[in-house]
DNA sequence: TTTTATTGTTAGGTAAGCCTAACATATATA
DNA sequence: TATATATGTTAGGCTTACCTAACAATAAAA
């Protein structure tokens, strides 16, 4: 469900309007489960929808698709920028894990990647130039290598 | 079914030998949901089973199972080191992202601990430490700071 | 060794989330 | 406006993973 909400917000700013087929061609299924999801959501509040009418986020399901897309770009961010995953792994992941963090992880996680992006030095701080290195040689480098050569 | 793998190896080195009950209560599952679990695992050649008799892992039961293992380790260590993620919190996430992450993310993330752990600095690495103050306070220490009291 | 208790299996049911096929509405075009 | 096309909905089915209840086998106790 979490995947229709995160749906609905990316279509509704890309498109203005959102429509049934639009949900199921990006979410790769077919309308029927996207009508079927459009119910379960209205039921629960976070979906307006009259049949046959453009699909709209309540106050609340807004909020909550905001949170996962928040959740998303997070994760995307650190594997990309941490762990140095190719950009398709990294949404593939995002996409899966998005759903099973925890709020405190999910927090912990933002604040870790504002650590890193307000690293005093440009772009990547030291130590994760220095994880690269271990990264790609296994060795770390030491205090002066750092120094020298980073 | 990757939780009924794991609940295996982990019984099996805690018990020494696997019952369909142990796996139950392992997984806050009852019974019936592990012998139909078992059916599906035995054939895919995951678990060897014989009607009323022990559980155990096939050789390649045991090297995925063990595998998961570790990548819920890894998450685990992750959570605890890096976010300072409680201990429940840690667990129940990782649980859930286990089965969610790719094998390329696993290996980096692994990797990361492993830098983390092998640092030079005793237990944990300076900016780890700079990290746990940005996360109290909000902001960095600067480097004359870092040098100066951490 | 017979009975009882525990553990395991089978049968049959439920809910979620997907599907196809058939039908309904809305939109675009002739 | 009438028809054709595109989109949306409903009905009914499938699969997965769980469940309870009833039954079967094993293990423990009398």
């Amino acid at each position: 469900m979490e995947d229709y909400l995160e749906a609905i917000v990316f279509l509704k700013e890309k498109n203005e309007v959102v429509r049934v087929k639009d949900i199921g061609e990006e979410l790769g299924v077919k309308n029927p489960s996207v009508s079927e999801a459009l119910g379960v959501l209205s039921k629960k509040g976070l979906v307006k929808h009259k049949r046959y009418g453009n699909v709209e986020l309540t106050k609340r399901g807004d909020r909550l698709a905001k949170t996962i897309a928040r959740r998303h770009n997070t994760l995307v961010k650190f594997l990309k920028e941490v762990l140095k995953i190719d950009q398709k792994t990294a949404r593939e992941d995002a996409c899966r894990m998005e759903h099973s963090i925890s709020k405190d992880t999910a927090r912990k996680l933002t604040n870790f990647i504002n650590f890193i992006e307000d690293s005093p030095y440009s772009g990547r701080p030291q130590w994760l130039k220095s994880f690269d290195n271990f990264e790609k040689t296994g060795k770390r480098l030491n205090c002066r290598m750092r120094q020298d050569k980073v």
